[in-house]
DNA sequence: GTAATAAATACTTTCGAAAATAATCAAAGC
DNA sequence: GCTTTGATTATTTTCGAAAGTATTTATTAC
């Protein structure tokens, strides 16, 4: 792998977790020391996420950390629904039994890690992703996966602030998950399309709150 | 403009217009030559344009035109008919008297430009897709708009290997634009929906044979 | 002639410095 | 005191060279 490749994964991953606050700036001298790499290695990962609207650029002022707001939330979601019910459904309808069994495995990884009290909050992120990955995985359309990865990146930045507002969840998310999972292998797309937005309105709902007082 | 963003905009329109034919390698010796600009602009320009999708890279062996196929272009198509019916519908809802008075005004210039015989082909082009955009313009989401640009993009670029092999048209678009035009102003967004999708499908029956044979 | 190895070449990737621009601060003028 | 101007500093952007990696060509052994 590539530094440049490095430079994409790292930066990605530490703005969506939110390891730097929003609108903050992205200097090359810091994030030179911070990642032990040049600056032509961080100037094209800085593009790429420029791309996936994770960072905002300004000629000859850098680049800094995309804005958050409840309404770029709400567009995101919005999109989310749209893109995700559609993928959903081709998956349902196109997926064969190694799907299934994908669905089923990731799943299963996902509740074992909830279960797990004081568990490693990365591994839980990487198991929550590829469940829902996966349930879209079989929908045969490159287009729609990318989307849903832009989006699914957009939205899981606005989750660790909404749960520093909010506190602890009181949403059983595993029985959520579990209920989408069934539809999805009884292979009723009308279900599982309802229980899924259900899942991301009631999302929208934790997190609004803590975006108004912001 | 820096150098990088020159970069950007010049290889996105070659790529789009098939400058360079699919799957070439884009070595940077060669862009440097062509464009007049050392190798770090265009790296950063090669790097947005891999996450739009528009070049592919492998580490260490460079970068190249992502390649054309028929499962992509169907892909693509039914991508943009699912983004942009959902913003076209927002748009017809949402968009106000300036919203209309820019779809009168684009379609205006359209028409005005595929009126004249052997007029300016990038201007056309330009004008195109200024008016496809302004209808979905007042649609309020910026996360459905980037797509639209994106899959605009990727399918533009088999218009020209698909016109090379088909011949001249024998479609009246102008007026198949200004029935959606009709519609649009109308604030008819079934009937709008119903002739944006003809629209599509037509251009997929032009194309698909051309990639068939290629 | 073919396969394996070694040398040469082509190309990508990365760095460090130079150039260019923006931001900050201090001094002067009103 | 306030604004403007000029100098200083901080930062981005770009280049050219160096380092590293793939690819091709040549050579040798069988």
């Amino acid at each position: 792998m590539t530094l440049a490749e490095k430079a994409y994964v790292s930066l990605r991953k530490d703005i969506v977790e939110g390891c730097f606050s929003a609108e903050s700036p992205l200097r090359l001298a810091d994030l030179s020391k911070r990642y032990g790499m040049g600056f032509s290695p961080l100037r094209e990962a800085l593009n790429r996420l420029q791309a996936e609207r994770l960072v905002t650029a300004e000629s000859l002022r850098g680049f800094r950390v995309s804005p958050l707001s409840l309404h770029e939330f709400e567009d995101a979601l919005h999109a989310r629904l749209l893109i995700e019910t559609e993928a959903l459904r081709l998956s349902i309808a196109k997926g064969n039994d190694a799907w299934e069994a994908s669905v089923v495995a990731t799943f299963y990884a996902l509740r074992q890690q909830t279960k797990r009290k004081g568990g490693d909050v990365d591994e839980l992120r990487t198991r929550h992703h590829a469940f829902h990955r996966s349930l879209l995985a079989a929908c045969g359309s490159d287009w729609l996966l990318d989307f849903f990865e832009r989006l699914y990146a957009a939205t899981e930045r606005y989750r660790i602030p909404a749960l520093l507002a909010a506190g602890p969840q009181k949403r059983d998310i595993d029985s959520e998950h579990g209920a989408i999972a069934d539809a999805v292998l009884a292979r009723d797309a009308n279900r599982a399309e309802a229980i899924l937005r259900e899942h991301y309105l009631r999302t929208a709902v934790t997190i609004r709150p803590a975006m108004e007082t912001a």
